[in-house]
DNA sequence: CAGTGAGCGAGCTTCCGCTTGACTT
């Protein structure tokens, strides 16, 4: 019996499908060795010798997969081909003791892929296991340095990272950008004309004089330029038309996949990641942690059949579609996100999968056939309208697109400006129904959203698939950033406190350019150019150093404001104060008097049952989840999960 | 089922990246 142990429990179940009763497959669930939680696990002393501890959630697993490979006349290592997964077959090898071990690769999960696998095994590449324990130890050096800083600096609990923080710090300086910005008044003035059909045409040029978007500044110059179109008589003077094409988007990533499931459907990256994992677990679609856009050419030719079957050939491109990922960071140990049957149409499954399911089934197979199909092509027409009269003449510009052919559209609707033009010929006169100037101000960009801040992420190569959505969820447990009644992503006062922080004192960490010049090292060591102890040398020696002067440089943070308030249990002055969550009401007689209150008004959601007089507020628990309690606390513990309002509700009806 | 702060000094917090399950919501 030969024993090939994989990461994940479906695809071990999807591999031995394909392989006879001479294996047994079983999964790692993920990485089962790590350094230690609770320490730092590392001898900076000692050339960074790291200590690894089986995690304590593999242990069980740990013992399973021993016991099974001593049984096994061979142990096969089949984890994904890129960092992560080579530096889990190694910790596997030291976790089991397998003194002989064969590690394969595949690169798509198919019978004949599986079987050429079996035939080529090769040696574990420790260079890059290497650079995997180089990017774990810097990771680990920086999260373990920083967080203790701020915990001395600012406020116990809080935390600090490679990612995160740069998460934060792109949330506090839009949130910057748009508190500075300063809106720009222009003007723009157009033409409602009529030829059988009215239309719109925009003004762009006056005389010889071109246009741009700020050349109308005020109110003023826009009617002085109304007035003196006055008794202007208007022609046709050119019309111009061309095709456009339009191509479909690549399939679907884990990063775009949660954005395009935002702006679709509203779903959370949380969210769409657990429907996801159903879908991929029902076998509907492959992996969904993915950075890469590679397809199968089974998967190509399956939908190509489809396309053609349902739509008709002209629906296909002349050549299949190939798609390449632009980012450097790519691992590509995965294909792009596709459902696995694409012959099936999700109308098939309508009834068999939840609602929320179902739609995001529906997503993928339509990104997936899309991208597969021939672009759709537009009629561009664009004219131009000469106003003339004795003094001057004025430039005006009218544009129709109207779609000849619908192609990849026919599937995947995109928001398109689709308008069309009356029939019109050159040299003809138009009769002027209206003119229509109006001001308009510059906007300033918008707040990130999560679906926007992984897009951010993800183009600075920052993270990766599988921590996206954990990313949003630690920066909002640390309450660095909420999310408002919008979902758009702001920070906190505590946020922009431990970020402007950051930004001063260790600004390399926390620089957008660090995980990329990062990633570079690492590149050299896979490839054999470095060793992985001075890549982390050359890191850290400058990084302590830097570390112990600003231990000492930074003085504590405390901010104190005062109020006008009494307190309410000894008379003395009320302040506020900065803690891990923020702002609070605190007695100036502290330590004497321990009162405290949350700064902002909580909401009533009606009074308590236990105690009678106080009030039931939203709170959170430390993990983030949300409950409801007695304001008395802690003289009064009623606490429940029910959301009252819910109650509330129910009663009303 | 839960909060903050000062300083004393117990004992504790914290990173990123792989993967799912069962604290029951």
């Amino acid at each position: 019996m030969k024993f090939i142990i994989v990461e994940s429990p479906t695809k071990a179940k999807t591999i031995s499908k394909f392989l006879g009763n001479d294996y047994k497959i079983e999964s790692s669930y993920g990485h089962v060795r790590d350094l230690p939680e609770r320490q730092l696990g590392i001898d900076v002393e000692n050339n960074f010798e790291p200590k690894y501890t089986i995690l304590p959630k593999a242990k069980k697993r740990v013992a399973e997969l021993k016991s099974e490979a001593k049984k096994s006349s061979e142990v096969i290592l089949a984890t994904d081909e890129d960092r992560e997964g080579e530096a889990i077959a190694w910790h596997l090898v030291q976790a089991l003791g397998l003194d002989k071990s064969k590690r394969i690769v595949f690169h798509e999960i198919t019978a004949n892929a599986i079987k050429e696998a079996l035939k080529n095994p090769r040696e574990i590449d420790i260079k890059l296991v290497n650079a995997q324990q180089a990017r774990r130890i810097l990771d680990r050096l920086v999260g373990y340095k920083l967080s203790p800083l701020l915990w001395k600096k600012i406020a116990k609990g809080l935390s600090a990272g490679r990612v995160q923080s740069v998460a934060v710090r792109l949330v506090v300086e839009r949130a910057k950008e748009i508190d500075d910005f300063k809106p720009e008044e222009y003007h723009t003035i157009s033409a409602i004309l009529l030829k059988n059909e009215t239309f719109e045409a925009q003004l762009t040029q006056i005389g010889k004089e071109k246009l741009g978007k700020f050349s109308i500044k005020t109110t003023e110059a826009a009617e002085k330029i109304v007035a003196d179109l006055g008794n202007a008589k208007w022609q046709i003077l050119k019309i111009e038309k061309k095709e456009s094409r339009r191509q479909p988007l690549p399939p679907f990533i884990t990063s775009t996949l949660q954005q395009t499931a935002w702006s679709w459907f509203g779903f959370g990256a949380k969210q769409t990641m657990l429907l996801a994992q159903q879908l991929y677990e029902t076998g509907l679609i492959t992996y969904m942690r993915t950075d890469s856009l590679n397809l199968s050419k089974d998967s190509v030719a399956t939908a190509h059949e489809k396309i053609k079957k349902d739509f008709g050939e002209n629906y296909l491109p002349a050549t299949p579609r190939i798609y390449k990922t632009k980012s450097k960071t790519a691992q590509e140990a995965h294909e792009a996100i596709r459902p696995t049957a694409p012959e099936k149409d999700p109308e098939m499954l309508k009834g068999k999968l939840a609602p929320q399911q179902f739609k995001l089934y529906d997503l993928i197979w339509k990104r997936f056939i899309a991208s597969q199909m021939s672009g759709a092509v537009f009629e561009a027409t664009g004219v131009d309208v000469l106003a003339k009269n004795a003094n001057d003449n004025w430039t005006f510009r009218a544009t129709g697109n109207v779609l000849k052919f619908d192609g990849f559209l026919r599937v995947y609707p995109q928001k398109l400006s689709e308008n069309s033009l009356p029939l019109l010929k050159e040299n003809e006169d138009l009769e002027l129904k209206e003119l229509k100037p109006a001001q308009h101000f510059t906007e300033p960009p918008p707040y990130y959203n999560e679906a926007s801040l992984i897009k951010a992420l993800e183009e600075y190569g920052i993270g990766r698939p599988s921590t996206y959505a954990p990313t949003l969820a630690t920066i909002q447990t640390r309450r660095y950033v909420i999310k408002d009644e919008d979902k758009r992503l702001k920070p906190t006062d505590i946020g922009i406190l431990v970020n402007t922080l950051l930004v001063k004192h260790f600004p390399d960490i926390v620089d957008i350019k660090f995980t990329a010049k990062m990633e570079d090292s690492l590149d050299e060591i896979a490839e054999g150019k470095k060793e992985w102890q001075p890549v982390i040398k050359d890191f850290w020696e400058p990084f302590k150093k830097n570390l112990d002067d600003k231990s000492v440089e930074i003085k504590k943070e405390i901010s104190i404001e005062k109020t006008s308030l009494k307190c309410p249990e000894c008379g003395e002055e009320v302040i506020i104060r900065m803690g891990r969550f923020g702002k609070f009401y605190a007695c100036s007689g502290f330590p004497k008097c321990k009162y405290t209150a949350p700064l902002q008004e909580q909401e009533d959601l009606g009074s308590c049952h236990k105690c009678n007089t106080g009030k039931i507020v939203k709170r959170r628990t430390k993990k983030g989840r949300t409950f409801w309690g007695c304001s008395n606390w802690p003289k009064c513990d009623y606490a429940t999960w029910e959301n009252p309002e819910k109650n509330k509700l129910k009663e009303d009806e």
